[in-house]
DNA sequence: CTGAAAGCGCTTACAG
DNA sequence: CTGAAAGCGCTTACAG
């Protein structure tokens, strides 16, 4: 039976306030030191006398002992923990982001393998002077950044501390911390390459969100293919999205009620994608016959939509995989140079898009 | 100037080794005690005369001192921060999975709202025996545990052991903690009422994972609506699934290689249709011409494929946010009466529904 | 093989 | 308004 209050914890055996058995209690019950009760526990590592062992364990058993991890964590000075943080614009994206999505899956997959424990850092960085505090606040033993913002002073800042970091999609901003990337501008080359190859002339692109590096890229390589390719690309066939269905819905209405509207499109993510492809369907424009769309990530909606999409297929859980390894490798003592590992994307074609109509 | 090994961070400034500075270098760089230094940098709750705070300000700024957390999380007895496990059979599918994805999801929220941090617990469950113990480390204030398979002690030993635990869907297992839940049960009927209402007989199911609470209510209401309305569910039309597109595409087929294939498909969840609808495709089989399906989630997939599919909406975002209060809330002392709060899911009727031809 | 003691970096009554 | 001291629950040289 149970009587309450704030975060004691009651024994019912006595009826009265008990706290949790600790190591004292252990070595008092057992009659042997902190020190070998320690080593006990933990295993190691050093040699103990199996009547010393098996005494010490009983009195654990019989005290319910748990050792305090936060206890442990103090003396040890370190806490078998990575912190990941999400550099995304808005928090309540984090997860349906497809993208964070299976980047988290594979670092949960890597810290499993590990031994070492994830937390999610949920403060949003509001600059070093301010954030900086909560990042280094040992209780995590190295951070994964996760598509910082570009406009942020997060990685300089928190290369500058010492602390173990790695970075994922952070592209230029890589200078300052080990990062691990997908090849965004040779993806966005091969996606453009492909609707130049179909003989598309009048191709529009559909941004993510600008603060964050892969869309500031992906405009860019749209913008340098078009001039390589000796075509314009004219100011409103450049949209502003934010790598989700509504604004590539919104963005290609605009684009359809165009005087010239483009024969094909290239879109910042499956996303975006979707919502034009949507769009499109409402407005009687027929995919691929009167517009092409390629887009980038190969997320399964991009298989399971009709028409099934043209997209980079993007490597994310050996993106995940790999930072997580790298920042593990860096937590542990290994030197980690201050580079970027850069995976390949792949273009998979579909039938979302096809030579132009005429 | 400090000395160390272990776990290093250097200086750049110095080309040394050096220590983070603690309390103790503040409250002797400023002058001040031990005491006084905390009150200032927690703000509160003593006092302090202003030339104190600002004397002792700048020495932090001066030797650019972060509090350690770990320490303080163990002077305090408490961490903010709240664990959150998911008894789903694989570690793999944890974040893929979009019913996962979406509870997170809103738990990161009310995480983020409530100043709590939010970490994985990664092991998975083993027996109370060797589980325990890494459950009540000390390093959570509270326990939120998504979807723990049917056959574990999980609950009950948690309930124990009096640390704040809140279940998600635990189904009947909830006897032993709190929980909030969608109403199963409930929606299964919804669903089996549809098909029949639509005059559907020879209807099917396949299952989610079988240990998880929600595939078995399923697989029961299924069978209950069945008898209720005096049809048959021979064997061969109850077939075990996993939740996944692979499950349900692989079932599918042997549903439709049947002497007589059923009519109807109540899929437990959309990832399941999503497989049945690319079988059906692949054997030329009309949805919903030829065969209606009826699924359960509304995830995203479900209006992006085609035909859209008919489908129950869970709230799972309300779960999840509900549940992370009632943690919360838990935790800070409120009595929580082991309770479970049932939401209402609510059928969506798309395209994948329609009478039997004939 | 085992123990005594110092230390990890904070917080918080208690006393003034 | 401020300080001295004990305490949170472990680990780990050091000594035997």
């Amino acid at each position: 039976m149970y009587i309450f209050s704030q975060s004691k914890r009651f024994d019912c055996t006595h009826g009265g306030v008990t706290k949790m058995a600790t190591i004292y209690d252990v070595a008092k019950e057992s009659g042997f030191s902190l020190a070998t009760v320690s080593n006990v526990v933990n295993g190691g590592p050093r040699p103990v006398r199996p009547e010393t062992r098996r005494r010490i364990l009983e009195a654990v058993e019989r005290l319910d002992y748990h050792p305090n991890a936060v206890a442990r964590d103090l003396a040890r000075q370190r806490t078998q923990t990575i912190g990941i943080v999400f550099g995304v614009v808005d928090l309540s994206e984090i997860v349906i982001n497809a993208y964070s999505a299976a980047v988290l899956q594979a670092v949960m997959s890597v810290a499993a393998e590990t031994g070492y424990n994830l937390t999610h850092l949920m403060p949003p960085w509001r600059g070093a002077s301010r954030s900086l505090r909560q990042y280094r606040d040992g209780r995590t033993d190295g951070l994964l950044i996760v598509a910082p913002p570009t406009d942020s002073d997060m990685l300089p800042a928190l290369a500058s501390i010492g602390v173990p970091v790695v970075a994922v999609s952070a592209g230029r901003q890589q200078a300052s911390v080990p990062s691990v990337d997908v090849d965004d501008a040779y993806g966005a080359k091969l996606a453009m390459q492909h609707l130049l190859d179909l003989g598309h002339r009048r191709i529009a692109h559909i941004t993510g969100h600008l603060n964050l590096e892969s869309a500031q890229v992906r405009l860019q390589t749209y913008r340098e293919c078009m001039a390589a390719a000796n075509l314009e690309a004219p100011e409103e066939y450049q949209r502003q999205g934010y790598y989700s269905p509504e604004s590539g819905a919104d963005q290609m209405r605009r684009l359809l009620t165009l005087p010239h509207p483009p024969t094909a499109l290239f879109a910042a993510n499956d996303e975006i994608a979707v919502g034009a492809i949507e769009t499109a369907r409402e407005m009687g424009v027929e995919i691929p016959r009167c517009l092409s769309i390629v887009a980038v990530d190969d997320r399964p909606v991009a298989s399971l939509i009709t028409p099934a999409l043209t997209t980079l297929h993007q490597p994310f859980d050996a993106v995940g995989r790999e930072a997580a390894r790298r920042l593990v490798a860096a937590i542990q003592g290994q030197p980690a140079a201050v580079e970027t590992l850069l995976f390949q994307p792949e273009l998979v074609v579909r039938d979302s898009t096809a030579p132009p109509c005429s």
